[in-house]
DNA sequence: CGAACTATTGATGCGTTTCAAGACGCGTGG
DNA sequence: CCACGCGTCTTGAAACGCATCAATAGTTCG
């Protein structure tokens, strides 16, 4: 949040506190399952998670996936059942906090809590880009903006990952998020390696020529060109 | 917002000073183009509207649909440029304010601010709903779920309105929210027509079977089951 | 009354899915 | 240490859903 605004000290110290107890999670355990009643929120410190739902003809759709510094479960405390499941795609260190936690950030530092209204804007926009695309573009663009979606996201969190980075994700779970079975994730992942544009080396993926792959997936990085001077001053 | 939590005389003075001035607005005229410096916020009073985005290729996306209470341009007052279009879909009424009456709201009425990050919050749900169905769930499917969010939002907007409710919308702009074309759109308005759920007279929609619609289009109302008890206690 | 948009319907083609089979990698237990 | 099983990746062939193209009818509005 640092990267944003400035904190004041006693906002750092409320943010801390929510930030007490801690939880690690093995890849493919599931944090909060659909249905379940959520009575607490995370902030995700370490590994990659997914929310997902599943129709009932069996299909998943995979809806977001989690960095290091998320915030997890926002949406589920909303209702009385989780309308989604929150899954661990790595080893994940997650910090469980109670709805009251939130609620007294409210009232004691409101502009902590605009701001988590302002991630919550982030990820609506980031979720109407992954609409346009799964709406309106091709399987190879969907893939492609995937891929630098992952990277760029990956990047945010250490800034020693460059053009190539582990994927941590089976051509099953690319195809789940964008909406494409897994053979053709396979088939679409060939054919922007055979032009060019990435390279594959085990479970790594390298970006080889971004500007094409970015203009050949329709791809905005939203975490890009902020601005966020209207909120209050710290106090 | 009086229906989620009880307000007080001091939350109701601050909405209603948001709400003093207003701008009517034709069918089809745009209240922010996206790219956009967007310095305004709405509350949108009367009427329906819709946000959207043109891709490279001349591809509309409509990313959601507005109804008299909504808040509108949240999104685009986090961005120098605004990443979406704001077009009206009838006679509207909507009242602009300044990005700066948010940020008071923030410090003098945090629940309320709150509030706002939980209808954001909601909308994020609705979205990933409908992310769900563009990549899961078949053209019948989309078009039916669409047919029945417009009835449930018009409802909520107006309790007189049943079982028929007058569309709108072109098949255009269902295929620009599905993710279909206007052609295919139309057939499966022909098919659920011919298989009995639903029945149209010019214009009008009337959901004959209901049950059968929301099966077949895996539809969730994201407006029920709330659980807002949390939030802080006005004052 | 004409122009422009909207709805409807048919024929054809393409992109993606489905089904199927084999290769590769990896962990487990004999 | 090897054999086995299971999950993932890869590739081909065929089928299907939706798009595209095209032509006509209906509707709305100046």
């Amino acid at each position: 949040m640092s990267a944003h605004i400035a904190l004041t000290q006693n906002e750092i110290d409320a943010l801390a506190r929510l930030e007490e107890r801690n939880r690690t999670l093995k890849r493919g355990s599931v944090l909060r399952r659909s249905s379940d009643s959520g009575n607490e929120l995370f902030v995700l410190r370490k590994g990659c998670m997914m929310t997902y739902v599943i129709l009932g003809d069996g299909a998943r759709q995979i809806l977001r996936f989690h960095f290091p510094g998320d915030m997890l479960g926002l949406s589920s405390i909303l209702y009385e059942e989780a309308p989604e499941t929150i899954c661990a795609l790595s080893e994940c260190v997650v910090c469980p906090f109670e709805k009251s936690g939130l609620s007294e950030l409210v009232e004691t530092h409101p502009r902590l809590a605009a701001m988590i209204l302002v991630y919550g804007q982030i990820e609506r926009i980031a979720l109407t880009d992954r609409l346009a695309a799964l709406g309106r573009t091709s399987a190879k663009a969907r893939v492609g903006s995937l891929l630098l979606e992952l990277r760029n996201r990956l990047r945010a969190a250490d800034r020693e990952i460059g053009d190539s980075f582990a994927l941590g994700l089976t051509q099953e779970e690319i195809g789940d998020a964008t909406g494409l079975t897994a053979v053709h994730v396979n088939r679409m992942l060939r054919q922007l390696e055979e032009e060019g544009m990435i390279a594959r080396t085990g479970g790594r993926v390298t970006i080889r020529d971004e500007i094409a792959l970015t203009a050949a997936s329709n791809y905005v990085d939203r975490h890009r060109g902020l601005d966020l001077a209207w909120l209050p001053k710290g106090r």
